[in-house]
DNA sequence: GATGAATGAGCGTTCATTCAT
DNA sequence: CATGAATGAACGCTCATTCAT
């Protein structure tokens, strides 16, 4: 039954994984080495074909960078906005949803690394750090506004100034990032990503529910 | 009696000079493009010399960046272990002195960009990795190790795991500076450093005091 | 009455076809952009097949440009060959016949394009510039230089230097084509070739008649 | 005395030859393979230096053609406005001098080979095909245009369509360029081109003067 | 026969580094 | 000391050609 399903020859499955290999191969590159000093012959070498090949998937350098987003960081804030969409509760646990969403689906994974890649290298690439800004910054950022919006608009959260307390939340998230990749290898240092994501959950919130909120506490 | 400081000919005042333009110039580029993409003739041209002059006060690239860092980072480092040494006071007031110096001096200065540069691309040049760990890392981590230790002998802290407080001091001060080079400037968010780093004071001395001591404010 | 001719399944007239409309799209390119400019991949696409089904039919880009020019410039020499071996009548007239029938079946089309590649780009693949001379200005120049010395030793034209009358007869038609190809696109101007051949025919059949020869004028 | 008048050290001397010596390497490689097939390496080591020398002196391969082209046919071209300036006599015989300066000057060299190659290859690069036609196309058009005019107004000539007999006067140089690099060497085909050029000039002074001028032979 | 994925040699361009002057 | 011309290795990208299916 399962043979029946895939029934075109070994070469064309092959071509609907290389897309994946390819990214796979540049995610790891682009982590380790950052975009500039990373080579599209070793991309390719590593995804096991030839520098030619990555040409017939990837129009470029940065449209591959682009895919390699799109593929991690795009994917996971669409998630998010789904999650966002079907969720039925207080926004108190839908923003405990999104922030652990965030740690298992990019902060934990390899891709946050690509985070990390933009922040130091987006500045000498003009055209990946608009893209940047429109694909993945613009659009966290409406995400979380309109979550809070609504909320405050329910009243489940206490009036605040929406866009300052959208780069609060932001902020702990790309500390997170900037400690795994920057600091703790140059240092050592540990840092319990779950206990620090939810100290700052259960403060922030502490700042955002109504006095008395039985959502204060993440156990409830 | 100013002329009796220097009696050298113009030119030779002029000669050694040379390595702070040089550096002056190397600070800028590095910061506003990163290590790899800083061209050395873009240096030269800054510093007003040619590109042959460069290697003459520095071997390569990678000295080049080093002298930068010694030139900025170490020797604020410096600085604040002579202000260790020389300082006779509670230790409370010590820290505040440090982080506070720290800001004046590093923070708020073109300079806190090469602490960024080097969380983005030290993983690329293993050598400046090698190099910033010993001459900057472990020496600051030890400076304030050394610090927090004496406090805790004499009673003025808490005991507390030193080691653990220490990154503990550390991280705002790399937030900080990723805030401003990296979030800010994608973003447009304000946080007011000022307000950041006493509010961190505040928390951790509260943390670190023995109870009602009255060091705890910082008007004390 | 018509299906009698062809009883073939449509597939198979369509693998017939394939030449014809391989050729069809490579001369539509070869001349759009030249010899080395023109990728292989562009006449596949063109013709509606693969980049792989064009090797099938010609072993590499010299032989499909060999193809095309046999197709156009040796077919159309050819027919002129068999003009003049079937015709019966007068030389001037079959002067003009040749050049008009040029004008017609190469000058006009697109296939005239070709002859201006080869003047280009011959220069650059000396396999082709040989292909070239050999069944094309050779094969061309004496099918001209024999219709002369046939012409001149019947006594229909005077007693001429045959070779070098050859290359004036050859000149204008390369003129015309240089100038469609070339010329007039950077230049707007205008040259209408019915007009330009016929001057050039009355002119040269002046030279090559005997004195009041009735055939001088083309109404003769 | 002479020596005093050269006091650079050798390599300088070397530096102000360069960009001679790698446009007569130039010149040499794009009359013999083209534009899009010359290989800046080849062009390089025919000057006698490496590949990234030759980017010390031009931008891009398109700078070092445009180059090419001002120091060949531009320059020519000014020239040949210098002497219509300066001169001072019957336009018949400007236009003698024009025409036998241009095969001096161009025709007979290498540079024309420049010419054929425009003609053949800027189709493929929109941005040389913009440079000609703005630098020696407009420009040379004018030039002739513009004398043909006075001549006109002077009454030394007869009133005639100045833009159609601009191009007729054009159209035998082409042609000559034509004939030296595409069809002779295909051809091993002889044609004088002073004969030539004077049998031009002979008829279209005889269609430009005014009937019994003196100036219609060149004798005058 | 037909496909199209894969290859790899080739070229334009950049830039850290050297060295004759 | 200072210069800046010269080098050459490196990398992004293209495209004719091959070959497993």
């Amino acid at each position: 039954m399962e043979g029946s399903l895939d029934t075109k020859p070994r070469w064309e499955r092959r071509k609907d994984a290389r897309p994946e290999e390819l990214l796979a191969a540049a995610v790891d590159l682009f982590v380790e080495r950052g975009f500039a000093s990373t080579r599209l012959e070793d991309v390719a070498r590593r995804a096991g074909v030839s520098k030619g090949t990555l040409y017939l998937y990837y129009e470029n350098k940065e449209e591959l960078f682009k895919a390699v987003v799109r593929n991690s960081i795009v994917r996971a804030l669409g998630e998010a906005e789904d999650s966002i969409a079907g969720f039925d509760g207080h926004s108190a646990d839908l923003l405990r949803i999104l922030i652990h969403g965030w740690w298992q689906r990019l902060g934990a994974t390899k891709a946050s690394g690509i985070i990390k890649l933009v922040m130091a290298e987006a500045g000498n690439f003009p055209e990946l750090a608009q893209f940047y800004r429109e694909e993945v910054i613009d659009r966290g950022t409406k995400m979380i506004s309109s979550m809070l919006e609504r909320a405050v608009a329910s009243g489940e959260f206490r009036p605040v100034d929406v866009n300052m307390v959208t780069q609060v939340i932001i902020a702990p998230m790309l500390m997170l990032v900037t400690w795994r990749h920057s600091v703790a290898p140059c240092n050592g240092s540990e840092l319990d990503p779950m206990v620090f994501l939810d100290t700052f959950l259960d403060l922030t919130l502490r700042g955002l529910l109504p006095a008395d909120n039985p959502h204060r506490t993440s156990s409830a």
